[in-house]
DNA sequence: CACTTGACCTGTCCGC
DNA sequence: TGCGGACAGGTCAAGT
């Protein structure tokens, strides 16, 4: 799933679903602890409510009434799907889910006491999700470094300039996808962002002019408003718990889009491989 | 220090 | 069909 514009997909639907929700219960896979040691959950986790489902770049908080809250990053293939009391009709796209979870790839399933359920599944494991004070959660060392949220008010083309010249040797793409320049771009938004400024991924970050940073600027934050507006991409057959399902990839115009034609140019749209990612570009117009 | 590369995992897809 | 390798919507540690 998880860039800033599915994190917040997944929030938004989390906050419609479990807010006011009393745990019960907790089954966390025994390979790494999850969510935290036993004492804790018990003391902080088991009886809390659910007080709000709060995001920071790609992170997400289940703030609860005992002033712990969880914290979960997605990573590559994490998931939150909510698993409600009320059946679903045959042939809803969650119909399956009520009896096909847990599966194994779920990681935690927490129980509410209405008989609802929420499954923190990864196929991968690179996520993980902890158990902490509510007020020591800026203290966490991704805290520290994150940058400002792009979508934010307060965020502006200044800022964005500023914080790029940090990284003056490294190659645009690598600077879009580091967190500590700005938050929440993933592999996509950074891919679609350059395509929309029409900037090679391969520039140097000190070859840019302010024009260029400023147009990115603006195509970025165009693209993810337009994700978060879709309720982000969604590859699989995946959907939230909602029923919805992230709709971008009907809107993207370069990523996964590879032999097709870029629809500015005509071009035929190229896949390579930038800052160790897989990377869409248009060759035609997208200029060294 | 800034920057790049591998590691972390499992599953799937693609070519032989 | 079987098998090896590349690759995947992210981040961190270790390397240059």
């Amino acid at each position: 799933m998880p860039e800033l514009p599915e994190v917040e997909t997944v929030r938004r639907g989390l906050a419609n679903l479990i807010i006011g929700k009393v745990v019960r219960g907790e089954v966390h896979d025994t390979e790494k602890g999850f969510p935290n040691a036993p004492q804790d959950v018990q003391q902080f986790l088991i009886g809390a409510a659910v007080t709000d489902v709060r995001r920071r770049a790609k992170v997400l908080m289940i703030d609860l009434s005992t002033g712990y809250s969880l914290v979960i990053h997605l990573k590559m293939t994490g998931q939150l799907v909510f698993v409600g009391e009320t059946r679903f009709g045959a042939g809803h796209p969650n119909d399956s889910l009520i009896n096909e979870l847990p599966d194994k790839s779920t990681r935690v399933t927490l129980s509410f006491n209405d008989g609802t359920n929420l499954y923190f599944n990864d196929q991968r494991k690179f996520g993980w999700m902890r158990l902490l004070p509510t007020v020591e959660i800026p203290n966490i060392p991704f805290m520290q470094k994150v940058g400002p949220e792009p979508l934010s008010t307060d965020f502006k083309t200044s800022d964005f300039i500023q914080r790029l010249a940090r990284r003056p040797k490294t190659n645009i793409k690598a600077a879009l996808l580091d967190q500590s320049v700005v938050a929440g771009i993933g592999n996509i938004y950074a891919d679609e962002s350059l395509w929309g400024a029409k900037i090679q991924p391969r520039r140097l970050v000190s070859s840019l002019t302010e024009q260029e940073m400023a147009l990115l600027y603006t195509e970025m934050r165009s693209v993810m408003n337009l994700a978060v507006e879709k309720g982000g991409s969604s590859n699989s057959t995946y959907v939230n718990a909602e029923g919805k399902k992230g709709s971008y990839m009907d809107f993207a115009r370069v990523f996964r889009r590879e032999g097709l034609e870029c629809p500015r140019c005509g071009a035929t749209i190229e896949k390579v491989r930038v800052a160790g990612r897989g990377t869409h570009i248009c060759p035609v117009c997208q200029v060294i």
